[in-house]
DNA sequence: ACATTGACCCGTT
DNA sequence: GAACGGGCCAATG
């Protein structure tokens, strides 16, 4: 068990149609502040890997890949077109809507126990 | 074992 | 609101 694999791990908990931010999900694959080791990790990421490395951007809600990724970078955004994601004219994705909330059903007030 | 690199995030100016 | 710099860790040659 690496380090890279328990960020694979989180990755993989991803849901469709939703997408997480390197930081996010550095913070729940127990990495607090190293966003660029999930960046890293999922540049080394295994094509035929299970894992939904295209669910994850930075934190402008844009897409990042290196150039030398196999394909080109419209593959990425093509496929989470097909999980529903839409993009807007800068090619940014809504984070307040994709964004994906692992403790989703946190409460129906939602933001309530705030200052 | 050392140095380099690599898909980032945050705070400050 | 935008731009700039610093910091962090692991894998690779």
């Amino acid at each position: 068990m690496s380090t890279y694999e328990a960020i694979y791990a989180v990755v993989r908990q991803i849901p469709e149609g939703k997408v997480a931010t390197y930081g996010q999900v550095a913070e729940l694959a127990n990495l607090p502040r190293q966003a660029r080791l999930v960046g890293y990790a999922l540049f080394r990421v295994d094509a035929a890997s299970d894992v939904p490395w295209h669910r994850v951007i930075n934190a402008k809600g844009e897409i990042s890949e290196s150039p030398f990724r196999q394909g080109g970078d419209y593959l990425q955004r093509s496929r989470l077109e097909q999980e529903g994601i839409e993009f807007n004219q800068e090619g940014k994705i809504n984070l307040r809507e994709y964004r994906w909330q692992p403790d989703q059903g946190l409460g129906s007030d939602g933001e309530k126990t705030r200052c």
